[in-house]
Order: C-alpha cells, then structure tokens, then sequence
DNA sequence: GAGAGTCAGTTGGATTTCACAACTGACTTC
DNA sequence: GAAGTCAGTTGTGAAATCCAACTGACTCTC
C-alpha cells in the first residue's frame, strides 16, 4: 500500500466480497450450487483457497452452513439477507461481460417473475431513470486517510 | 484451479475488472481522480502494481490515455464508453457496502441529475420492478467444462 | 464384511504475486 | 543550480496461490 486510501464503501465491500473466488463462490451459490464440490467445480477454485475463502464468507455473515446430511455430518452453503443482496452486484457484472467480454450469447440466461428474460439495469432509486454517464456528480467523496 | 470451471460472462468480466487494485483504479477514475499520483493515495495501492493495472485496462479498452501535459508528457486516465458501463458495478458495490460493512453514514455520496441524492437499485429492464430474492429463475448456466 | 465410492475438506511444497522503499528521468520553479 | 513535481521502474523479501495427494467419516455393492 501507499500510505494512504480512501474511506469508501467500496473498499469495505470490497475487503468482504472482493476476492476473485469469493464473488465466484457467491455466483455458484445464487446459481443454486450449494455444496462444496460443486462450487470447486463450478469456479474452478482449488480446493484449500475455497474452504478459507468460504470461512471467511460464513465468518462475515454472507453466507451461511445448513446441515443437509448427518451421517457424516454434510454442510451445504446458502445465501443469507445480506449475501441475497449480492445479486445486484453480479447481475452487473453480468451484463457487462455479456455486452464487453463475452462472444457470443449470454452464457448465462435468467427469467425475472414478471416473464421476461431478465436483463438487470441500475436506476436512480428516486426518479427510476436509469443511470447514464455523467448524469451524478460528486456531493463528498471519502476521506483520503494516512495508513 | 480445480479442472473445471464454468463459462460465465461474471468469469469473463472479472478477468479485465476484477482484480482489487483495478476496481479501485476505476473508481477513482470514476470519482475524478485522473492522475497516477492520485490514483495512487485514493486506491492506496503500491505505484508498481498499480501501474500495471492501469497497463491491463488501457490494453483492454476499458481506460484510455490522454495527454494533459507536453514537457515532459504526461497522462491522465480517462474511461472510455466500456469503462464508463463500469458505473452499476461499482454502484452495487458502494450500495452493498453502505448497507452491510461501512459503520455509520456513507463515506461517498452522489446526486443524481433529477436532483435526488442518488441511492442505485436494479430493476428489471423490462418491468422495471426491483429485483428481489427468489424472483429470478435460471433459464440457462453456462456450462462447466474441463480445464 | 471387505473393497470401492462419495464428499468435504486438509496438508506439503513449488511457484507466483505482492508490498515497500528507493531510484530514474524529464522536466519546471525558486 | 538546487529543489520540487510527476509517472513510473527496479530490487528484494514476505505472503498468497496453485496443485496434487491425502485424511476421515461414512454408505453402497458384491
């Protein structure tokens, strides 16, 4: 580090949900794949860092353990209020690889309860305009703190 | 990695935006902070890996250089129109941090142009509602294929 | 009831990446 | 001409990652 960062939500998101296979785990978790080597096999994670990094989700409250099995004792991986909350974030990250990265047809495709195929979009929560560049400007940023 | 893994555009746009110090190479270009240096004590990353971040996005076409400087030359780093589409990936991010890590009021605060401090929210770009848990079904996953 | 299979991790060792501080180079300003 | 600014680069040690193989607790099949 430099000494110095910003105080921002997004680094403190960031620090919770911000690893490579952390956000992947997340994804295979709201793809409906619950257990351990689903989510090995659906990110492509090495066994060891995915148990730490599926600690650490458990540890911050995003995710949680459910016993679906008792002998031997079996855990599967479900979403909680907040890890349910992850859903903007990767339906974002989705599109944008769909319309930037990805060749081709979505890989991925979802049907919103209203029928239609879903394609996320960001709006502004009070007017309902979706969000273009250049239409918010700054009101405070964070802090730029030493250390 | 474990063999496998999944053909996902989150995958696909984690590769060109999904490293720590280039999320937040973005949002600082986002905030206005265009110049290394800046880039540098908002981020808090170390000058070396960030200068190689910002070499990944410029290859990738997210970031440009611009010249702002003749003698000697010198750069800013701007977004271009993909890295301009970055902006509902970070909003997600800084709405999940205000509610679930960052203690006490929001560091960073936008306003909207319809004059509304601006709160993002995904909605379904076709009925327009938010999207709640359990209102998206999978269609389609992409597949996990070897290696 | 012995051997094979399933599942969720853990362990050990090689490799890769990262962090930090100091340095270069091209200039401008005092 | 000495000091300052700005954008990187370099070198080195520390830390994280990757991979394959292993453990442990069971169940299922022959």
């Amino acid at each position: 580090m430099a000494g110095t960062a910003r105080i921002c939500s997004i680094t403190n998101a960031l620090a919770v949900v911000g690893e490579r296979w952390s956000i992947l785990a997340l994804r295979e978790i709201f793809f409906g794949q619950r257990r351990f080597d689903q989510i090995v096999a659906g990110t492509g994670a090495s066994r060891d860092i995915l148990a730490t990094r599926l600690r650490t989700l458990v540890e911050a409250g995003v995710v949680t353990k459910e016993l679906y099995e008792e002998h031997p004792p079996r855990y599967e991986y479900v979403l909680s209020e907040s890890g349910e909350q992850i859903a903007p974030i990767l339906l974002a990250l989705m599109e944008w690889g769909n319309r930037y990265v990805t060749e081709g047809a979505p890989p991925t495709v979802f049907r919103h309860s209203c029928g239609a195929e879903l394609h996320a979009e960001t709006v502004c929560g009070h007017c309902r305009a979706p969000i273009r560049p250049g239409d918010s400007t700054v009101v405070r940023l964070g802090e730029v703190t030493p250390a």
